[in-house]
DNA sequence: GTCTATACCAGGATAGAC
DNA sequence: GTCTATCCTGGTATAGAC
């Protein structure tokens, strides 16, 4: 029955893999035709744009980073909800390692063609780091979130770059430092307000 | 006297701000020259290519990097020592910040054009990984040091996205988080060599 | 040392035939 | 749904005037 968008299926993941290891800007729409099988011309027939590509390929991250916020705001904030919070992020970031990376490897290429669609990511993302610094948060605990956002980051980088650990000793290592630096101001830090035992 | 390299400077300077405004790959020769009030033949007279261009534009912040692990593995590794190199890592990101920034931002399109320059780059920053992973590191060691490398780069960002926060805050704040999540391994996280049963 | 002029090729995009 | 042909822009290159 259902062949019908196996053609674009296929664009999408060899287009994909062509942005992530030549950068978006560089990778050609004519290589990715070749690649599938196909010419320039009938890739227009699937995808307007080349734009109209890319969103296609990084929907899926998107939507799922979405999810994130959504059940973090739905939620209280005890530890094992700031656990759990952190957890589905690395997650995530893992599940889409491909279009995470082009997020952080390739983000001046990539966010003006999802020019669309970037006001939705910026407060996607400042939703999260607002919750995760908490209620009326000091200066120093918004600092703090987006520190902790960038370390999760690490969960892409570090799989690369030390290739002998295994995804789950990142996962866990890279929870507990977060958590370690959330919880930094909590449990009383110096020079965070003055006091607090 | 000598106007030598004039010129030479106002394209650097130029390229830099058109290449961090709207990525390397899609910033055109053709509108530096206009900015610089030359035209494109003219910028060829002095950078043979856009390759050549980037690297002039690059360089400044690759040889601090170099100085910074230099310095590193010269010295002792007390906290005293940590602390001095944090901040210097910390401090030259924010001096050279638009540089900076290219580099987190816009990776995929600047790493294949600083080719020649690459296997040092890597090389470089595997050594200030190594040396803030400490002598004979564990896994988990090692994943910290590459996430405490990324957490410093949230001084770009955190200046970026909280914008009624001062530098200094920021910079102080990182380096506390950073040296917290490096201190968890001598100071006897739990779990640090996995479960045994 | 800086400029004009000109040309080549690759890549995104469109029109129209089958 | 796929093709051929065409257009425009951009990086690159060269020759030559001032």
């Amino acid at each position: 029955m259902d062949m019908v968008g196996a053609t674009r299926d296929r664009i999408r993941e060899h287009a994909l893999a062509l942005f992530t290891d030549r950068g978006y800007a560089t990778a050609s729409l004519r290589e990715i035709a070749d690649r599938v099988g196909i010419t320039k011309a009938s890739l227009y027939y699937h995808f307007p744009s080349k734009q109209d590509l890319l969103v296609a390929v990084v929907q899926p991250l998107l939507t799922q980073w979405h999810d994130i916020v959504t059940d973090a705001e739905a939620s209280g904030r005890t530890p094992a909800d700031v656990h759990r919070i952190l957890r589905r992020c690395v997650d995530t970031l893992l599940a889409h390692r491909a279009v995470a990376n082009l997020f952080l490897r390739d983000a001046a290429a990539i966010l003006p063609a999802l020019a669309p669609l970037i006001a939705d990511i910026v407060e996607t993302n400042a939703r999260l780091r607002d919750w995760l610094a908490g209620p009326a948060p000091s200066a120093v605990a918004r600092i703090r979130a987006v520190a902790v956002l960038e370390l999760l980051r690490s969960a892409l980088t570090a799989g690369a770059t030390l290739d002998d650990v295994p995804d789950e000793l990142v996962r866990r290592t890279l929870l507990e430092s977060a958590e370690l630096v959330l919880a930094a101001g909590r449990s009383g830090t110096p020079d965070q307000r003055g006091h607090a035992a």
